[in-house]
RNA sequence: GGAGAGGUGGCCGAGUGGCUGAAGGCACAGGUUUGCUAAACCUGCGUAGGGGUAACUCUACCGUGGGUUCGAAUCCCACCCUCUCCGCCA
């Protein structure tokens, strides 16, 4: 959320930027509400004012057992002013606060700015792709084969684009998990949680998956709460209306959680296999910084993603992505997309965000300055680290052998206990 | 699910209709004193919004939302959350 007074004094920017994200914001409506607003403000508070003076006349006149009726009679056509006052008020304060809600996070200078993703930048890419003399099969064929991705009866048990994983399967993506939160904790000096998979209203809002996205998200009606589509809400909003201390921060927090997401819209896309499904398994880094710092912790924070990666030995690339391709909250972002020689694609396993203040207004995060006293938002990053799905898909597809076998990658050797799938 | 207790500033905690934006304490900041550490004393210290070049001033905020009243932290209603006991239960 972008603070109002913000708004008003950087009207053209936010226009431009709202603009530059492909969103339709009515930022002149909001500015005339606000104008409307202060006058209504002005004409209440006088009379509020007014009203206080009389009542303390009022009480110090029947504390001496004088006649106050006049006084109150003149009052209680006060009381009824700002009473109409006061609705009027309230009325242009939701107009606003319904505009002021849909307003995009304005994306940071060093954001290119582009349509679709097709002008998103290319900024690296690290790792061989691996030289075969053979086909290399799609991800579900080598699964299949192997017998450790059950796609037929995850779709019986819960529907289409529900999976599950079998023997060395659900081996694998309880090692993938550990090997992460393992480099996370133990070499990033990360914080292990583990939070509810389940949250409220108010958490989806701090985010920012609410209002816009509530159409993707699984919504468990009778007791208004929604499956986490990311662990980004859970762990984010375990701050939300706390102020930090200056000293704890930053603060670094990474999780494993399944994340469930309806994919409304997508249909017809990535059909077959791992790359889109509603339930997968994701471990997520979340930050609480200082804002003078957030963008260096963005930059460490997509290192520590690559480092999987580059610990898999997997090829990627990594892609700064275009203001018409960031999300609703964010100020800048950097997706990694690993290769997946099986279905000859760059596939997305992680995302790192900047969303400066955005979040932490609307999730009321802050942190008491101690040069000054005062209490500052906070600047909440989160990115993948990673994905799981689409790393297996690229374990599968990048170290099959033409004997239909997976190599096991040297680093889950240890979690796995075997070289080789077979 | 049933019964009871409770939700007040960064934290603790007083406060049952007007003199309470809120005592007191802790924490924090500045100062005085002290050979250092510690202690003592004095002063300051909430957030948001409006108006004003400014000094300043006004308004709102005691879980949330309504209501009663000239006036509500205080009374009434609904809801949310926490704790205790009972029931149920992995």
């Amino acid at each position: 959320m972008l603070d109002l007074k913000f708004i008003r004094e950087n009207v053209d920017l936010v226009k431009q930027a709202a603009q530059n994200k492909n969103q339709t914001v009515d930022i002149d409506k909001l500015i005339a509400l606000d104008v409307q607003r202060r006058e209504i403000i002005q004409k209440v508070e006088d009379l509020k004012n007014q009203r206080n003076v009389a009542s303390q006349e009022i009480g110090k006149l029947k504390k001496e057992g004088k006649d106050a009726s006049a006084q109150i009679a003149q009052m209680q056509k006060v009381a009824d002013a700002i009473k109409q006052l006061d609705e009027e008020l309230k009325r242009v304060e939701n107009d606003i606060y319904q505009i002021q809600i849909w307003i995009p996070n304005v994306p940071h200078p060093t954001t290119p700015v582009g349509k679709t993703p097709n002008d998103n930048i290319e900024v690296k890419r690290w790792g061989e792709i691996p030289e075969v003399d053979f086909q290399p099969k799609p991800h579900w064929e080598v699964a299949e084969n192997l017998g450790i991705v059950d796609f037929g009866r995850g779709s019986k048990v819960a529907g289409s684009f529900f999976v599950s994983y079998t023997g060395v399967g659900a081996k694998l993506e309880r090692a993938l998990i550990n090997f992460m939160l393992d480099l996370h904790t133990t070499k990033h000096g990360y914080t292990e949680v583990f939070p509810p998979f389940i949250v409220n209203r108010a958490s989806m809002f701090a985010t920012g998956q609410l209002p816009k996205l509530e159409e993707d998200m699984y919504l468990v009606q009778v007791d208004d709460l929604f499956l986490i589509p990311t662990a980004e809400v859970p762990v984010t909003n375990l701050h939300r209306d706390e102020i930090l201390k200056e000293k704890d921060l930053p603060v670094y927090y990474t999780a494993y959680t399944p994340c469930f997401r309806r994919e409304a819209g997508s249909y017809g896309r990535d059909t077959r296999g791992l790359v889109r499904i509603h339930q997968f398994d994701k471990v997520e880094m979340v930050k609480f910084v200082k804002p003078e710092t957030s963008y260096d912790e963005l930059e460490t924070l997509l290192a520590n993603a690559e480092e999987v990666l580059q610990l898999l030995n997997l090829p990627y690339r990594v892609i700064q992505l275009c203001t018409g391709d960031l999300s609703f909250a964010a100020a800048k972002c950097y997706d990694i997309e690993v290769w997946a020689p099986g279905v000859q694609k760059w596939l997305e396993v992680s995302s790192c965000s900047n969303f400066e203040e955005f979040q932490a207004r609307r999730g009321n995060i802050r942190f008491r300055r101690e040069a000054t006293g005062k209490a500052e938002f906070v600047h909440t990053l989160n990115g993948s680290g990673l994905a799981l799905p689409r790393t297996v898909i690229a374990i599968l597809e990048n170290y099959q052998t033409d004997e239909g076998t997976v190599v096991v990658p040297e680093v889950l050797r240890e979690y796995l206990k075997m070289e080789v799938i077979k």
